[in-house]
DNA sequence: GTGGTCTAGACCACA
DNA sequence: GTGGTCTAGACCACA
């Protein structure tokens, strides 16, 4: 792996266990911190490490290669994939949408002033930048 | 009430019915379309117009009435509770920062530009504030 | 539903069952036997009717959630999906030359004269259409 | 051996790598670049040629041993045996209908039109035999 | 050693 | 009643 790279998962969490998984792939992904070609942890590593179920790393594993993130290469693990387009443009607008829709309620319905939620979102983007030219 | 209200429901959603009125009330509490005192159509009533099972609506009553949000006064039904802030300023915060990194990163795995991101975050407030206006 | 649909499931075979459910959901929907709106059977139903454990059942409607063919509509069981594209040319054609490679090895392995494959091909179409005019 | 025969393995396939030495070798028996009494590299050879664990060569062989393809004779290692029928037709019938359903399913389900199917196989026979001619 | 599939069964959220 | 998640544990294919 190009820098080290640490899975968290916090049970108490609305979202759960696996999907907290899939998202930190997909960041570290997203963000360079995995290149293709490197190698993740064994889903039985991974769920001794984290103190959970091996199945739930590996339902976490399978639905990122059914997403194109990953690639799982029989009897020897799973590795990061070619970055590829997988969804349409408007299968991607559609799950942007969605997830628009909820955090702007959510933040609306906490009260967050609504300059602050546009700050909030242009500071955490520039911090994904940051982790990116790392 | 001091202005029509109208609370929505679309099955489809992803977000579970009941908390899509728990959401709308909470809304238009915060943005005053509802104030203190204002009465809620009861239980069986609003069921019946969301054609809505009355356990989903009792249930969205219910946990508006744990925040503090609503007051049950028996005999007349579910009352707006005078403002009190349900959440500390921390755990708004937190909560607040969890939706806020999971819709940058769903926007960044999507591959959606920074400054689509931004102007999308606009537009949908944009969208809301209209809405308060009506 | 539309039409009868009776999903079929062999174990010998060498496609996992939730494959073979999903494959089956999957055609009878391209070829209109199941149509947007339609209700599938419930997880706990056709597993029963399957003789199958009921997780297997839902992995493969999770797997169709996921490609958007079909949708959970949380408390009220699966429904068929509004028809929309998800994946874009260039996944499509992937995962299509995938199946290709395939299907011409594993007709070549067995000795089978290349016009017939072809006709069988050309038959197999066919076949699918008369289902979908029905 | 009647014409120089060389076995590519690709790690990043779907199919695995005993299974695509298993392949190759039956083609090459069946277009006869591969003929009664030609003797094929050794497990150790093989095995070192196409950088692969040894135990995957002599899978792959020992597959190939159990459906008549190939003959272990002790002290000359393998060779190409007499062909006779491995599968019966009904067998073989049968096996080409599970691959032909499956691949004209996906393609289906793919949105892939029929045309450019049968397109797609006409072209990729031509080019299993033009590897042949070679 | 690696991942993939399946069963059995618990518990939860939701309607 | 519905689906969703998770655990525990078996067994398989593959390298």
């Amino acid at each position: 792996m190009s820098q080290p790279f640490q899975i968290l998962v916090v049970p108490g969490q609305r979202a759960p266990i696996y999907r907290q998984i899939v998202d930190q792939v997909r960041i570290a992904v997203a963000t360079k911190i995995l290149q293709a070609g490197d190698r993740l942890p064994s889903v039985r590593a991974l769920a001794q490490e984290l103190v959970v179920n091996p199945n739930t790393v590996a339902k976490a594993y399978a639905e990122l290669v059914r997403e194109g993130v990953l690639e799982s290469q029989p009897g020897r693990g799973m590795t990061v994939a070619e970055k590829r387009t997988v969804y349409t443009v408007k299968e991607r607008r559609r799950r942007f949408e969605v997830a628009l829709q909820a955090f702007v309620h959510e933040a609306v319905c906490l009260d967050i002033a609504e300059t602050e939620i546009q700050e909030a979102v242009a500071e955490a983007l520039a911090q994904l930048n940051r982790q990116q030219e790392k």
